[in-house]
DNA sequence: GCCTTATACCTTGACCACTTAGGTATCGCG
DNA sequence: CGCGATACCTAAGTGGTCAAGGTATAAGGC
């Protein structure tokens, strides 16, 4: 199994750091945040596409059919400048969070 | 200002750290959060004051009146027994959560 | 030939935590 | 006397996620 719920907030830029690797297809994104955080995090389809079509309708990714590796149809994505930009804000923002939330949940201990 | 948002699901596990710390009242929660992560982090009383109701219907709260450090009526928190042991666990997952992201948000980075 | 699993996309409904924006009341300070 | 801090509360709205469906194709087992 692996994978309990996601802290809403976080799946956009975990999209946006798959994304910025190179192009891929949201299948793929999927794949990749699970396997890239040895499946301690799973997504559901059901939050993947609805963001994914989010994150394009705000520009920060960009969409072009294409074949995947397996010669199916796919939805590829790629990251605009905009969606690097943020990527970078978010990716800074989710550190100093984690980093406070770390500090809260350490307190009291000698 | 400091604190913007909070990842939504985090805030249950602060509050139960700060209540673990001593017995505590709704106000001095908030401040407890907001002192002890340096400003990062600031909770809104619309987030709060529903959080501590949530956590005590749930049995991991309990709470009586009883005065304040100035001298005015205030509603303390204790933690439970219960609420003892959904801290640890929720401390875990969101270690394990945290560390997570941060392993997917480092992928590419020789 | 069929069935399951994986791939690849999608949507709808319901939930619920959080934000925004109010409200009450007391106290101390200038 | 007004203002900020203390200390509690609620209601409406937003919006991301989950649960649960749906379509279609390809590969592999039996």
């Amino acid at each position: 199994m692996g994978g309990s719920d996601l802290f809403v907030g976080t799946l956009d830029v975990l999209i946006l750091k798959a994304v910025s690797q190179g192009r891929m297809h949201g299948y793929a994104i999927g794949r990749w945040i699970r396997q890239t955080t040895k499946d301690a995090l799973t997504v559901q389809e059901g939050a993947l596409y609805p963001a994914l079509h989010r994150l394009e309708r705000k520009g920060l990714l960009e969409e072009d059919w294409g074949v995947s590796e397996t010669g199916r149809e796919a939805k590829y994505y790629k990251i605009t400048a905009t969606g690097r930009r943020r990527l970078r804000s978010e990716a800074a923002r989710w550190k100093e969070y984690a980093d406070a939330v770390a500090l809260a949940l350490a307190a009291g201990e000698a």
